[in-house]
DNA sequence: ATGAAATGCGAGCGATTGCTCGCATCCAAA
DNA sequence: TTTGGATGCGAGCAATCGCTCGCATTTCAT
């Protein structure tokens, strides 16, 4: 279990710093992914020297960290919206609708980091706890489908579930890599994907 | 363009040393991806000496280049039977099928390829090609499907396209990854995703 | 005002890694 | 058998990069 260590006292100027070095370091591990940022590149994007920087981070992997912490907290809060257990009874289109929306949201405003935390290239230690919430994903999915057609057996379940959500995160980096004006297109035809391959197995709240 | 360089005789024993060597690359570069694959480790692997390997290879991007031509010629004699014209007449599932088969099959014959050279940590200049194939994909399927429904307007048939090919490769990871056992339950799944989404679109050849 | 702590700098250390070089050995043509 | 080139080795070079260290400057509580 990693324990805190006793943190030293930070000024607000400290503070900002550290902000400011995270924001540099979204920036280039987005432009060149994580094996090939150097901190270097990172500390001089942010306006700062190696030193400055690695008296506000212990390593690289801090720093990694540090962002994953932001991505990961924002994910959660899209999953409150997007996984309510009450929408088990909403008409497919709707449904898929309250569920979809908040994610792609939070992609769009947290852009590269999906690509940056899958990527191989990331310690296992880092990408671990964002796969893990991914799993997460399919489990809070599955609920909603069980709920929804209580007589499926629960090995289907699962596996409409993961195939959704690889439709999903599939045509996800589409629609976030789209320029804006593009983008309801790409999220209307992700729509129109995941009501095809789900409307016949869970089109109707009830049925088996 | 790049010429050939009028390379040195080879033994039929060099010939061996060169597929021993981009064998133990390809292990290697699935392990740990381009970027943290180290050339000693690929000579290791090999069970040469690193001089031996630079005897063979320019440098370790010529290694991959190896790999992805190997990729690539695999891909292009899978895309021949995948993408006939003549398929566009057929009932939507068997059109399916016919093009799935092929790409599957040379993705579970070359494991790891897919995700090495789509990986961001690739110098450009290998990625690219196999991207530009990717690509091509999409255009052949285009062809299909407007073979398919004429009345379709161009615009539409290359968004469809686009997305038919992005849950493709999504749940081909998948198919991929899984134990050979359960290939076919993810296979089915694929297939249903796929006519999911296509059927409303060009369910019925000749239909707008 | 003053001292202690926080912030800041940047040259450069140590480890890693792609690659080279000098030299030994094997093979095939003459 | 001889000989030139192909094959083979592995220590180690050079460049990169994560990170440190010594020291200067700024901030803040007293």
């Amino acid at each position: 279990m990693p324990e805190e260590q006793p943190q030293r006292k930070r000024q607000a100027r400290g503070v900002r710093r550290m902000e400011q070095i995270a924001d540099a370091a979204a920036d280039v591990f987005a432009e060149a992914g994580y094996a090939k940022a150097t901190t270097n590149a990172i500390a001089a994007r942010a306006g700062v020297s190696p030193g400055t920087l690695y008296q506000f981070f212990a390593n690289k992997e801090a720093i990694a960290e540090t962002l994953a912490q932001r991505y990961q907290s924002a994910l959660r809060a899209a999953h409150e919206k997007a996984f309510d257990p009450g929408f088990a009874s909403l008409p497919l289109p709707e449904l898929i609708d309250r569920m979809v929306t908040p994610m792609i949201d939070v992609n769009i405003a947290n852009p590269g980091f999906k690509a940056l935390f899958s990527a191989t290239d990331m310690p296992e230690r880092l990408s671990a706890p964002t796969r893990k919430l991914h799993q997460a994903v399919v489990g809070r999915i599955s609920e909603v489908v069980q709920a929804r057609v209580p007589a499926l057996p629960a090995e289907r379940v699962r596996t409409v579930s993961v195939v959704a959500t690889q439709i999903f995160g599939a045509l996800l980096s589409t629609v976030v890599a789209a320029p804006a004006a593009e983008r309801e297109i790409w999220i209307g035809e992700l729509r129109e994907a995941l009501l095809g391959y789900l409307d016949p197995v869970i089109g109707e709240p009830g049925t088996a």
